[in-house]
DNA sequence: CTTGACCTTCCCATCATGGGAACGCCTACT
DNA sequence: AGTAGGCGTTCCCATGATGGGAAGGTCAAG
């Protein structure tokens, strides 16, 4: 199988099996005798994990991990379980911080009249905002 | 005032400033006759300006606009309001992504006992997951 | 034998940010 | 006045995962 077959088996483009080649998350693929690479099922099978877990929001740096788990055939689930973990509240901090964002820039947006008036509750916010103090207080030159 | 006070003022590293003068979103700086930047008070104001809207999360190239809706006095706040409201769509649409990466991991992870033994359904989603296909309908080699 | 689709490597760009080197300047203290 | 160290300057590199594209080799079908 062509490095394009295995891309579409896998979902997984041609430019990124190629990368994840070199950056050492899956081994050399073998070669033709005129340098092309060559897969097999279990290298597909291989990719589409990768796929899948990209899918989930693992960066590649925890991918290597879980597939040293998933090759090792006396693991322990906690390990995995723990990884899971790790990934669920990363998520769930930036899902928080966003979030949080959403929220303030919903209210903002709900005070702004938004016709055709310069006046702006956005731009209030955004220029002079909470954290005012350098008007007065020091020489500002 | 020099980049350091300036920096510490607009709560922008001076490496940042130095990025979004290098990168047309602020004017650049005076110099002193020995090539330091000097700032004023209204260019922290700027630079806080850039500050608060990175913290909700716009891209630079949306502050660009942002900026110079900002200086216009002639605006119309329905502008503001369109950009924020892009803002705040596609902040919904990021979090959407990451719920529903969170649920499915989480519903994984409810169902990995996390213990000594190698079963996991969390590896079992990864590796043979829902798009399977490749196994017998087609020659793997 | 040609054509077109595919493969190879290499370089560049993204987006915002930080690190660090090499070197110059400014201020305060001795 | 000299010097130290703290700050400034520019330039290059790295991140993380991905795509684009150029230049050139290969393969299969007509």
């Amino acid at each position: 199988m062509n490095i394009g077959e295995a891309a579409k088996a896998s979902g997984v483009s041609a430019k990124m099996i190629r990368y994840y080649e070199a950056t050492g998350l899956i081994p050399a693929a073998g070669r033709t005798g005129s340098g092309y690479r060559v897969y097999s099922g279990t290298e597909v099978q291989m990719l589409r994990f990768i796929r899948r877990a990209r899918d989930l929001g693992f960066p590649v740096e925890k991918i290597v991990a879980l597939l040293a788990l998933w090759r090792d055939r006396s693991r322990q689930s906690a390990d995995v379980k723990r990884l899971a973990q790790e990934q669920i509240d990363g998520l769930e901090k930036k899902i928080k911080e966003m979030q949080a964002m959403m929220d303030t820039l919903q209210h903002l947006a709900d005070a702004c009249c938004g016709n055709d008036r310069p006046e702006c509750p956005i731009l209030v916010d955004l220029g002079g905002g909470p954290a005012a103090g350098l008007s007065k207080s020091k020489s500002a030159a």
